[in-house]
DNA sequence: TAGTGGTCTAGACCACCCG
DNA sequence: GGGTGGTCTAGACCACTAT
């Protein structure tokens, strides 16, 4: 059974085994032969087959051990991720048209609960702005967004009249730390004019605090209309 | 200001490249040296220096062309990614004890609008299976599942009484794919019930389609305990 | 301690695609 | 056309860890 392949590329590798561990050959929780048996197998090198074993390990299919060896994983979808979409892009992706709208924008000092989550000293000036984004005419998300004019001095200047604070820091910092979290809530009377919803309405909400280097950056409520679904294929 | 670096492996240089984005040295849009030359200021090879950049590419920090060169993108949190946990899993993760309970199982005919989202022919077997989710015995998640018979028949067999669907599941398919999806939803009477939640109270629902080979193997809806949130830090 | 994966080197050929 | 990244080879040494 143990045949010569004209196999050569990391894909084909890849593929190889995926295919075997679909079928059974390999089943949840079984050892693979080894690299070099694998190279041998494949008419390949050792380094080539790292990579393919190395990247199913990655994308979360297999396990690798020094010693132990390598062995296939009962739960793929343990380590199943989801992209984080940004609003323009995803409207877009739909085939919708996208547009942008400013409802508020003030230089403020912080909140008391905005410096607490975001460990300001009391007195920060920030910079607050209240936004719509629509999917073709639609309400499709409303943002309220708090940035922290000492990191970003330059965000004053900006008026955020003809495209989104999201654009422009985006823009702005080089690279950023990201904390993401999903909620559901209840709409209120704010939200629900702004998304057209009663209220009273489950709305799923995203919030986001980004840091650069330590420092907070920005702090932003993404609210999406009723109805909206976060979907991922794997 | 060239100098030889005493840096050697990829995750070093990968470190490196990492500080020069954040520092500005390489600012957003901006293109890389190439691998050649990036491989003689670090005193290794372009594979290495290939590595480096190929994860970093693939972590989403950096765009690749042939010819056109190594690009730093200016926005790394478009490509960010969220890890879907598994129930056990995170509620063992935050300290809880985690306990599991059956609520229902029986075996019956498609309902329609199951066989119409998962593309089944009208009288197919199905198990149908509601249980609950505890963290320190207060209510975490209530499941909802249906399961396919014909696709998984052993299931037919098995009470689920000690332990979840999805542990068993995961043990019994070897690979599969995964449709994933959020919503918030209002809590009717039933899932009040079960997460001990007022009726109306928004809820944060995932809706899970597992197959198995293009064949649907699961469906289920998982509801939160209100005030639960989906969070990660990138 | 022996076996397995982790990584690096030095070199080569190729595919792509910008100018 | 030519420069850049994509990938493979053949070999080496090392780090970890199950037994």
């Amino acid at each position: 059974m143990t045949q010569t392949h004209r196999n050569k590329s990391y894909r084909d590798i890849k593929q190889v085994v995926m295919e075997r561990m679909q079928n059974g050959v390999w089943s949840p929780n079984s050892i693979l032969p080894s690299e070099t048996d694998l190279a041998a197998e494949f008419s390949s090198t050792r380094t080539t087959v790292n990579r393919a074993l190395r990247e199913l390990a990655d994308e979360g299919y297999l396990e690798r051990k020094r010693k132990a060896g390598t062995r296939v994983l009962n739960s793929p979808i343990r380590k199943a991720k989801f992209i984080i979409p940004t609003v323009e892009d995803e409207v877009k992706a739909t085939g919708a048209s996208y547009r942008y709208s400013l409802v508020e924008r003030r230089v403020q000092d912080a909140p008391k609960w905005l410096a607490s989550r975001l460990e300001l000293t009391p007195a920060q000036e920030v910079l607050f702005v209240r936004c719509m984004h629509y999917a073709d005419n639609a309400p499709f998300q409303l943002e309220v967004r708090w940035i922290v004019a000492e990191v970003v001095p330059e965000v004053l200047t900006e008026n955020f009249e003809s495209s989104g604070p999201n654009s422009w820091l985006v823009n702005k910092i080089p690279f950023t730390n990201l904390e993401y979290s999903l909620t559901a809530t209840k709409s209120d009377a704010e939200i629900s004019e702004f998304l057209d919803a009663p209220i009273g309405e489950p709305v799923l909400t995203a919030e986001r605090i980004t840091w650069l280097r330590g420092a907070p950056v920005t702090h932003a409520k993404l609210y999406f209309a009723p109805g909206y679904r976060l979907t991922t294929h794997i």
